[in-house]
RNA sequence: GGGCCGUUAGCUCAGGUGGUAGAGCAGCGGACUUUUAAUCCGUUGGUCGCGAGUUCGAUUCUCGCACGGCCCA
């Protein structure tokens, strides 16, 4: 039966169902029982005990089985904590409610009360004496056995997904619970909550092309926040010296299984503290979840065992580079050279790169996904790092880390530039690498440096990918996993 | 952006050296008052992703396009 014929059958059966007076959507009903509330109360009893109880339970859910046998039949009720079996029997619901019963379709939200028994199989199993249609399904429901697999279908269609694949809600559970892990953490160590701005005059905050939108009534033109940066170190400046925020950011670049155009991040900002303080921290706050979520500091990622065990290997970008590829320590200290290895590799890089950023693409190229275990790089060049402090024993750094663990990005940190004068110059320097064509170089932000004059005390901060951290934690080969509607190519090919 | 793969019934999948397709589940009709993918009997259902080309004839071959997946940049 085609899908029209089937659409056409269902609202035939509703026709007839209307015609003898019931509701197809009715809003009256009163539950007081869930099915695993049930399932948990009475799963060890004995059907002696349950035949000496009279409580009577109410519950509404999706019918999602039926098993009918002439005058009786097994049912299965899913609701938001699970399934349970409900016994529909002629004798005990009764004529009317029973001829109901039998035109109701898989899919149906329904409501159905009675009391709790074992069946001879040991399941338990509400006794019903009553079955209502609360609501009534049009479209079948994707098959029982092999469920819905499609991934398309599955991204496209949420719904479904979540209505006949049961783990999906349990990731989106663990994703709700690690990211309430994390605030906890977060405000047990005296850091408040803000919300800042996702529409920004500038795109600032990370090296990335921004979304652009236009304000009407303001006759401007706005940006998609690609990062809350610059913000938050706004308000470390006002005097709120632990500042976090779990919110998105955007970011006009490529899809696949590690990006999302808008994907979760927390930033947060800790005064009077140094980026190896955040390592400490990061470790704490990563381990904490983990041990939650995992239930254990070795988790297993697409079959790799990873180890969070405290502390976590800290090595520099050219540390890095040394141990994971075959250059010589004394390259990387010329940019000629390292230009000429960068090309020995088959990296384009320009002429005039500058020593910094084709280091980082060495990087890229030879170390990052061997980084498996968690791995804190340090020491990033400046000409990366337009935000960053200075390292004060070799000025052509930043102190700054990023943690990679199973060979990503999973978090950024640094101590915050605080010198508003240096900020500048930094800006400057980006809007040379804008004007050599880097789309991705930072833009002066003449308000943020105004607000550094003001004084900002000395500050690490912080952005942790959550997208990419439940991801490791639910054992998620990709982001669409874990977010519930990534962004797809619209179906019929609008450009 | 490039390469490879996929798109067949509502869902999960077969199939076809070119002669307009098949299963299971779901659906529909019937039997059945303790089932667990209930069972049994019967039965409906398809622009084979879209468009063009080759051909007497295309779902199958060729090209293009769309969407998705994986890999690469």
């Amino acid at each position: 039966m085609g899908e029209g014929e089937l659409l056409k059958t269902r609202r035939e059966k509703n026709d007839a169902l209307k015609s003898e007076g019931i509701e197809l959507y009715p809003n009256d009903v009163r539950v007081n029982a869930t099915t695993d509330e049930i399932l948990k109360r009475f799963g060890d009893w004995d059907n002696e005990a349950l035949m000496k109880t009279e409580e009577r339970f109410g519950l509404a859910g999706r019918l999602m089985a039926v098993r009918s046998f002439g005058k009786a039949a097994f049912i299965n009720i899913q609701d938001r904590q699970g399934r349970i079996q409900v016994y529909i029997k002629k004798n005990n619901v009764g004529e009317d409610a029973f001829s109901l019963f039998r035109k109701l379709d898989i899919g149906d939200i329904v409501f159905a009360a009675g009391r709790v028994f074992k069946t001879k199989t040991g399941e338990l199993t509400i006794e019903a004496v009553e079955i209502r249609l609360l609501s009534k399904s049009v479209r079948p429901l994707p098959e029982k056995w092999h469920g819905l697999t499609d991934v398309e279908t599955r991204y496209r269609q949420r719904h479904l997904d979540l209505i006949v694949n049961p783990g999906v809600k349990e990731l989106f559970q663990k994703r709700s619970l690690i990211i309430q892990l994390i605030r906890h953490f977060m405000q047990e160590r005296d850091f408040l909550e803000v919300e800042t701005p996702m529409m920004h005059p500038m795109a600032g905050g990370a090296m990335a092309k921004p979304f652009k939108t236009h304000h009407n009534a303001l006759g401007v033109d706005l940006y998609l926040r690609i990062a809350p940066e610059l913000y938050l170190k706004r308000l470390v400046v006002g005097g709120m010296e632990r500042v976090f925020e779990i919110n998105r950011s955007f970011r006009n670049e490529g899809i696949s299984t590690l990006h999302n155009p808008e994907f979760t991040m927390m930033e947060f900002y800790l005064a009077y503290a140094t980026y190896q303080d955040l390592m400490i921290f990061t470790e704490e706050l990563l381990t904490h979840v983990s041990e939650k979520i995992v239930g254990s500091l070795k988790i297993i990622y697409q079959g790799t065992e990873i180890d969070l065990t405290p502390p976590w290997t800290r090595m520099s970008v050219k540390e890095s580079i040394i141990k994971y590829s075959d250059v010589a320590p004394e390259v990387l200290e010329d940019r000629e050279k390292t230009i000429a290895y960068a090309k020995s590799l088959n990296l384009t890089v320009d002429d005039d790169e500058s020593l910094g950023k084709v280091i980082v693409a060495i990087f890229e190229e030879t170390v990052e996904d061997k980084l498996i275990q968690p791995t804190f790089i340090t020491s990033y060049p400046i000409e990366v790092s337009p935000l960053s402090r200075k390292s004060a024993d070799d000025g052509r750094f930043t102190d700054r880390f990023e943690l990679y663990i199973n060979g990503r990005e999973i978090a950024n940190a640094f101590s915050e530039l605080n010198d508003p004068e240096d900020q500048r110059e930094r800006f400057i320097m980006q809007l040379r690498e804008r004007e050599l064509g880097d789309q991705e170089a930072h833009e002066m932000d003449e308000d943020y440096v105004m607000a550094l004059e003001y004084g900002m005390p000395p500050t690490a901060g912080e952005g942790i990918g959550i997208d990419r951290l439940v991801m490791l934690l639910t054992d998620s080969p990709s982001i669409r996993d874990v977010i519930l509607f990534p962004q797809l190519r619209p179906k019929d090919g609008r450009k």
